[in-house]
Formats: C-alpha cells, structure tokens, sequence
DNA sequence: CGTGCAATTGATCCATTTCAAGGGCCGTGG
DNA sequence: CCACGGCCCTTGAAATGGATCAATTGCACG
C-alpha cells in the first residue's frame, strides 16, 4: 500500500475518531489495512452515491467536502448534513436496500473505499474500534436532527448554526487555522443546506458582514469572534459529540455494546 | 410473566418487526422474554425521556403516541418524530453519553422496558434479530431525514405528508380501520410537527377539509383517497422502508451485519 | 357552573420568495 | 490577446405565505 495513503488515512482517523477515544499504534494499523490503499478522486459536481443505487462500500473523505442531499420534486436541492475529511459517507444506510438520497461533491474529493465485509472483520477483532464507529454515527444522525432544528429558525440563525458546526468539526479534524477556515461552497449550495433562497442568503450574508460577525471572501470564511456569533445564533455545541466520551478503561455508557 | 404481556409483545413485535422478516415461533419467544413483564403506564403529556438524561433502558411502546422533541430557546417545540406503538424509545442513541433531546408522551402510554443487556444478549444468539433491530433503527433515521425534506415544503405539503406517513406506519402495526384511524394530536402538536404556527395549521386543516382530503374531527382522522392526498402532496412512501425487504435466506445487503 | 385548554376567526405585519436584470470573474476557443 | 458563454454574486421591486396579536367560541371535566 502506498505511503502516502496510509499516512493521510492514519491521520485523519487520528483525529476523527481520536476525538472518541485514543487509537493505539495497533489500532491505527488495523484501521489503515482497511482500504485497498487506492486513493480515489473525484471532480465538483459529480454524485458519489446517486438516489436509489445502493453503495457498494464505505467512503473514507480525505480531502474535499460531500453533501447529502434530496431532489424535490420541483428540482429544488434540500441538503441533508455535510461531510467533512474523515467522514464516512455510507454508514448510515448500508443495510436499507436503497439509498433515498444522493450524495455529491461539493469540491474535488480524494477518498478510499472500504469494503463492508472488511469493516465487519475489523470490528470482531477490535471491539473498541467498533464502539468508535456506532459513535462516529451516532454523532451524524444527532447532527441530522440538529438539522432539523436549525430549519426552523429565523435566517441568520440557520446560516450562523451552519457556519458554527463547520468551524468545530473543521478543527476537529485540524482544518482551521486560528480564526477562519477555506469555505467552499457557493451561496446556491448554502441556500440548498438552510432551506432559504440563494437571493436571500445573499442579503443575509451581507447583514452578517455589516454587523462584523463574519468576513466570506474568496472561498474563505473569517469568523472574527466565534463566541458572539454563537451566542447570538443560539448554538449549542453539544449535539456534536466531538469531545472524548468513551471512557477508556472505566464504565462505558450503557448499551454502547449494542451496535457493536 | 403475566400472559397478557407475552400476548400483547409478541403481537407488536410480530408485526412491527415482522415488515422486516418473518418471525418463528422461537424468535418471538426469545423477544418476548425481553422484558420483565411489567407494563408500565404513563399520562399525556408526561415525559418519557428528558433532556440530558441518559435512559436507563429501552423502552417498547404497546399502545399510544409519543414524540422526540427538542424545547427551542424562545420557548417552542420542535418535533423531531413521532413514536407509535412497536417503536423503541432510545435505540437511536442509548451510546451518546445525554440525550439531546427529550420524548414526551401524547397519550397514555402502555410501554414495557427493555435491559440493554438483555438485548445484547439476544442479539448474540439470535443474530437475525440483531438485524432486525439495526433495521429499525435505521428506518427511524431515514424517517429523520424525511422530516427535514418535510420542513422545507408549504404548509399543506407538511401536513398532508405527516398524515399519509403516520397512516402507513399505522397500518403496518395493524392500527388502521380502511380508511381512518385514531388521530390523538392537538392543533398545537400538529404545529410542533411541522414547524408551523397552531393558527396556521387551523387554517390549512380548513383548506384541506374544504377539499375533501381529510375529514379530522373527534379525534379521529378519515381519509377518504389516500392516493389523491400522496399524489397531490408528493408522498413517497419508500422512506418508510416498510417492505419486506431482508431476504430470508438469500442474499442479505452488504454491511449488513455491520450493526449487529 | 366555572376553569382551562383546544379550535376558530379577523386584522395586520413581516420575513422570505419570486421575478427580473445587471455586473464580475474565469476558462475556453478563435 | 480578445471575445464569448457560463456561473455566481448582487440588487431592486413586488407578491405572498405564514407569523403575530388579540378575541371569541366550543367543549370536557371536576
């Protein structure tokens, strides 16, 4: 397997599931012989997963960012939850017999696919990796609800929350440099993830940039103050489980058996 | 184990689980050994689950309506789903250290609780309902998903879409009369549900009377052409993922066992 | 026979959508 | 090197779906 692909995968796992419980350098190892070592590469714009094609692996995102989304019928987009480098784009929905939702790039993305039956075998030898994955998705299906929430927000709201969660799960996998992070999706794909209008993400985009709580310029997003824009907008970082929860030797939380 | 418990399990079991594969007789046996055998009771408006308490065990509602909900900081309720009889209270995220959100009875509850342990082991040795349960716990987050593709809809669409879902998840329990069933949700509820205003929702109840799609009064909910109502709202049942869909001794959808 | 909550109605307000058009940026091809 | 097409961003004006505020009615229940 390739050097480099190991490297990217061990550090993104690092960083992705380190934030549930700390990885042993066997664990990390084992993580790594997961994928063929094929880095795979996609262009913007393509789907991953179209609707209804069940997928045939997991995706591990590298680099890039990938929404889910659904079509209405009107050809409106209705964004679902983003993801993010270290995220897994199937482990929602592999056992249901279709996807009802597509997912696409939203950048150029690099990523590896991990066959199911290898994940399975990985699991029944290393149980704590397990546990790592039900929370890896567990944490999505808690944003998903997050999701919801959100849509029944004032504008500036649901576009602050959004803006929020990405910082946090940026710098959770070591995207973010101090204050700001690269921001790559066009006011249209924002419009499709809050539910608005392009023409009125604009405007509430300007209002945000009139009252200093963001800059958005050149596909980078500079939150000056991340703690005003929080709390003016109401967000809770909670529903993102990013902080270690797993206790490494001690009690761990009841049924965290279950999915395991 | 009193008789009328065994009786009134497997008889919500074997249909609930049953959309997903055939139940023998050993199998029913194992899941309705589940419980101690007490069935609990609880009033409307009581709340099953609060905000930030982790539960103690799962739970499997025999008879009556519950909700998720999160309480929004202006005070509101945001519904995130709704439980019917045959759904599990906490499957979704008995792993996460507190529930972010809190279930609420709508009506008289008659549920019966589960011991994660007694679960775990179950599924041990009985891996098909292992697989079962990860089914419907993924059906519940497809739902989810649904609900958010709902917010983003007109009022009448929101509606008219909770009312074919609950119809069918109603009917898949056996919950249904041909054309009717029992409607316990109040006005303010059904707005919590939608995102909308009680006022609004009176309105658009009145519109959709006026059209003949629904005929809601004493608490008791008819539709008359339920293919009209889903034609003209854009219904698509296949999120319910309520058909058969696990082959019994076939192929079973990779990553399948993933969960279980 | 009040008390309280659910349903209803009316009037007004406002956030967001819709429609329409112009401007900037960028890559591509002539 | 410039012209062109395409996408994204921006702006304006008008329309509207739904929210808000404020009563009133109806109904179940102690």
């Amino acid at each position: 397997m390739a050097y480099t692909v190991v490297m990217a995968m061990n550090e993104i796992w690092g960083r992705r599931l380190g934030n549930f419980l700390s990885l042993d350098p066997d664990e990390l190892g084992a993580l790594s012989r997961l994928s063929d070592g094929r880095v795979r590469r996609m262009s913007a714009r393509m789907d991953l997963v179209r609707e209804g094609e069940p997928p045939q692996a997991l995706r591990l995102i590298l680099s890039g960012w990938a929404c889910r989304y659904r079509t209405l019928e009107d050809g409106r987009r209705q964004n679902l939850s983003i993801l993010l480098p270290g995220d897994l784009c199937d482990l929602h929905d592999d056992v249901l017999p279709a996807t009802d939702h597509a997912i696409g790039a939203l950048t150029p993305l690099q990523f590896v696919e991990i066959p199911f039956d290898k994940l399975e075998r990985l699991i029944e030898s290393h149980p704590r990796l397990g546990r790592a994955f039900t929370w890896h998705m567990l944490t999505g299906v808690s944003a998903q609800r997050e999701w919801i929430v959100n849509l029944s927000r004032s504008s500036l709201e649901r576009l602050g929350n959004l803006f929020c969660e990405l910082y946090y799960r940026l710098r959770a996998v070591g995207l973010t440099e101090r204050d700001h992070f690269d921001f790559p999706m066009t006011q249209i794909e924002l419009a499709g993830a809050t539910g608005l209008t392009s023409v009125h993400v604009n405007r509430t985009l300007q209002e945000m940039r009139a009252n200093q709580l963001i800059v958005l310029k050149n596909r980078r997003l500079v939150i000056p103050d991340i703690a005003a824009l929080e709390h003016l907008v109401l967000f809770s970082r909670a529903f993102l489980h990013l902080d270690k929860g797993m206790t490494e030797t001690g009690r761990v939380p009841a049924g965290a058996m279950l999915l395991s």
